[in-house]
DNA sequence: CCTCAAATCTGAGCATCGTTCAAATAGCCC
DNA sequence: GGGCTATTTGAACGATGCTCAGATTTGAGG
């Protein structure tokens, strides 16, 4: 799904499939979600405005198409960046940045894998089994991080949804919330948020995982 | 803009921009945002399709009305919040809280005020100084727990935006990311989530604080 | 090589959408 | 009442998602 060159030569068009969702891609990235309309995408690969319903069932169909490459590309991204880490904390620091990075660099791809209004998790599995892939990597890291004090003990199912929320929100912040406009008050460049934030977040695991070994009781408030 | 009656009577219709707000919120809790169309809100006022256009410059200007509106009900119902906490530790987990609460009992605001291609930042300024208003709230409330020892010192930008960061992540992957149908794996319910990220944030800042005023060095990694 | 069914594509058509605009209407100040 | 402005109408335009009957191409089996 991913190739482009799947089926070439073998049907009318070559592969009108992988043509749409390059089209689309295209037409994305240049205005947003909304500029896509399966008769531009049609148009753009030399098609009629009907064609494109022999290959996806929908506009979401061909969007929950895109959704599910993009988590392939994500779950690919983290996982070459947890190798450049040592111990789980750094791995887990690793994975944050690139889920950020990933999320600037193809910001066409995060905005459909996010978006059940354009391609419903419960209407295409494929897509909701895409995002569960890159969340059992986070759930694996946090776990070995434990298992080697760099995170504090207890509550692994909180640390895991704190490390994701973290990375996710900041992620949406940037592409999406008023974040863009207002990051120049912070007194940093954008492309130094995520060693900012993810790194603030590694030092708190680090600090309370050192205060928990000297016996101190971690509690809420 | 946010009471209904504003000019009742005044007009033919009587206050045709509140009604066709009122009727847009109604169509997006029903069907999502795609579901809202000028010409179902203006049919819902009782009043034709061409109406709202004297009200509303395009359908973007409605969505960045309703997404002012948001901002204005979400920084009201963070500050009700903040005054249930007596360290400034506690108040930013109050402030989380609202926020996720916020997210999940008014999602139809929540997706407009985090939707550029809805209602462009740029183009709609008084959306953008919401969505400032509601950070300030956070700038300050983090600034307080580093005067008071609960938060670590240094990198106080780093550390505001972690808490914003993980509140709306927890936030937007309730509502729109694949956690809805994950966070049966992790032996939670859906209304504990929050009480569980914001209260692991919590116990990371004091236990962090706790180590750093023993003479521990944070450093990322 | 020929046949024929299946896969693929065309192009017209339908309903809906956002948006514009001239003309009609209602409210308000003088 | 006169006249001005705000408001509303209803038709119109172009674009969209999607459907469908029919034309075209492909490839496998005789």
């Amino acid at each position: 799904m991913l190739d482009a060159m799947e089926k070439e030569g073998s049907y009318h068009h070559g592969d009108l499939r992988a043509a749409l969702i390059a089209a689309s891609l295209q037409l994305i990235e240049e205005g947003g979600v909304q500029a896509l309309s399966l008769r531009k995408a049609a148009k753009k690969a030399g098609v009629s405005p009907g064609a494109p319903y022999h290959h996806f069932a929908s506009r979401s169909a061909l969007l929950a198409a895109i959704g599910v490459d993009g988590f392939v590309l994500l779950r690919r991204e983290m996982e070459r960046a947890r190798e450049e880490g040592t111990t789980a904390a750094e791995k887990m620091g690793c994975c944050g940045r690139a889920y950020v990075r990933f999320a600037r660099t193809h910001p066409a791809y995060f905005r459909v894998m996010f978006r059940p209004e354009l391609a419903d998790l419960h209407e295409f599995p494929e897509l909701e089994a895409g995002g569960s892939s890159a969340f059992e990597l986070l759930v694996q890291t946090v776990r070995e991080g434990q298992s080697e004090g760099n995170i504090p003990e207890g509550d692994s199912d909180a640390y895991v949804l704190l490390a994701w929320s973290v990375t996710h929100g900041l992620s949406s912040l940037i592409l999406d919330g008023p974040l863009g406009a207002d990051f120049d008050k912070l007194d940093v460049r954008e492309d130094q948020l995520a060693d900012l934030v993810v790194g603030a977040l590694s030092k708190l695991f680090q600090g309370a995982a050192e205060a928990q070994r000297r016996g101190v009781q971690l509690t809420e408030g």
